[in-house]
DNA sequence: CTGAAAGCGCTTACAG
DNA sequence: CTGAAAGCGCTTACAG
């Protein structure tokens, strides 16, 4: 340790350089030490922080591939909240997969102060040494998650409202629980508003390219079955029911409606702007960040789940 | 040390883990060892381990706030060259925030076996204690850059054809380099091919909402100074022209062209079309990986940069 | 082929 | 108020 030039103990560094000398060390001796400090750019070492204290400063933020811009959100609010207390680190899936055990598994052994994970594959039994917060992750303990419900509901009865009484739906092939909860949401409010929802089965990847070429393959399908509307578990699959309706001449929402989930930024500049059920992705961030933090301080801190809300846009009203 | 439990010392069970046991360890205690790891759910302690050998098998990358969907696309190429050799951790800005020296040193302490920096702030001098690749820096040394000039010649050549005599341009507000040299990249091949680029100046942060705000104040200065045509510095910024253009009823491309810089996914779904210099994302990441790569394994090798062309879509087009 | 031992750079009781 | 010492969990010469 090359700072005890400043002519101290190796121990007496340690403590003023993790502020713990308050009436431990005399002020000229911390000064001296910070002086020090400052001159090598002296960085303490994380490797040897970590081993020494147990656990490090690290919060580790697991998420799915970033091509859906929805996590870039999240992400944003997490880092927002973490803050400087803590160092935000982030590792992302291959593309199509979800975090699953094995990520938790291999960022233990960083041994950060708390893990955070974003729309886990449904079913993974995500427990580790340090804590774990899981967002977006519907029927996960430790989850702070999207109240659905009320936005799905807005969208049924938008829809209902504008006289379609048979929707299509294309789904995601993800294994986040949250696509099976949409889903199970926007069948029982049609349901319940006496709209029915088309046995045509659709279901691609996360990306505008995927969906563009499954929804182009679906079309006629839907057409035919008497589908007057469809709606996409998320505003990228959204974008491709887009592009391959304006590639196969089928007028929006004139002959189809299309409706999504996240309502991103771009979803307001789309041909046509994109009605969705708005999730508000920094806010989950926030809240789950905020869960992490109280439960490291001790007071675990119930969080309740995030409304959500539709955002009408000509993509149905034309 | 748990494993020992396989009847052996810890400094066996080691050279088995890191699978450095060839011609040093018997067949079958290497099994037993195996067996026990297995059992066990043993996992190599991070921090103790990067301790000892001096440095990990991490590879930090650090991005610019994810806001912008194309650095998703940069990481995706990291992410799948990378690979399992090394764990990569990503680490991300404040909005609006290029990396900059400060954020190399954090992740310094990590002991990481390269740093990787995208788009970082011009004028920092990002050396570190382990090899680091800079991404989209052009002058900054050991970076992997896109050859701009193609792409602005051909969006330049197309504006031209299609009769515009002057352009206005909405610069970003980052400071990072690659803006620069779009902007100057711009006008010289507009003074070389006859074409006036308006003096209204314009400059919004990196998102749709930032450069409506900005483009529906200045739409009026454009159309005043006899602009036809607004090239954009990232298509974020061009979503921005396009929604500020559909709320003011200014016609695109009939009254004002648009095209910007990145051709992200969605770019192809916007109202109109947006035209765009096209830049590989994952391309540039995949190069720069590779690159770091190479250097640690010895064979540092010089790559080219990256070609890029114009991809012309209905806002300019018709 | 295997094990005992030193050492990586810190932190934290503990003695002084 | 300060310092000497043990120990965090590994890896790697080194001796056997």
């Amino acid at each position: 340790m090359v700072a005890d030039r400043a002519g101290t103990s190796i121990a007496t560094v340690s403590l003023v350089v993790n502020g713990k000398d308050r009436g431990r060390v005399s002020a000229p001796i911390a000064e001296r030490v910070r002086a020090a400090v400052d001159e090598l750019g002296y960085v303490v070492d994380h490797a040897a922080s970590s081993l020494a204290r147990g656990s490090g400063d690290l919060v580790v933020l697991i998420a799915p591939d970033l091509s859906n811009p929805f996590f870039a959100e999240v992400i944003r609010g997490v880092r927002d909240t973490v803050g400087d207390r803590f160092q935000l680190v982030l590792s992302v899936t291959e593309r199509g997969q979800q975090p699953a055990t094995a990520d938790v598994r291999r960022f233990e052994r960083l041994r950060p102060a708390g893990i955070l994970v974003d729309a886990p594959a449904s079913g993974e039994d995500l427990v580790a040494s340090v804590p774990v917060v899981q967002l977006d992750a519907p029927g996960g303990p430790d989850a702070v998650n999207y109240d659905l419900s009320p936005g799905v509901q807005e969208l049924v009865a938008h829809l209902a409202g504008l006289g379609h009484r048979r929707i299509g739906y294309l789904d995601g092939t993800s294994r986040a629980a949250t696509f099976a909860v949409r889903r199970e949401l926007l069948h029982d409010a049609a349901r319940a508003a006496d709209v029915a929802v088309s046995p045509v089965d659709a279901r691609a990847d996360l990306t505008v390219d995927a969906a563009a070429q499954v929804a182009a393959a679906t079309l006629d399908a839907w057409l035919e079955d008497g589908v007057t509307a469809v709606v996409a578990a998320a505003d990228t699959l959204a974008y491709g029911v887009l592009r391959a309706a304006a590639a196969n001449g089928v007028a929006i929402p004139g002959q189809l409606a299309v409706a999504g989930f996240d309502d991103l930024p771009s979803s307001s500049v789309t041909a046509p702007a994109l009605t969705s059920v708005a999730l508000p992705g920094a806010d989950l961030g926030r809240a789950a960040a905020l869960r992490l933090l109280a439960t490291l301080d001790g007071t675990a801190a119930e969080v309740p789940a995030l409304p959500t809300r539709l955002v009408a846009r000509a993509s149905t009203t034309g």
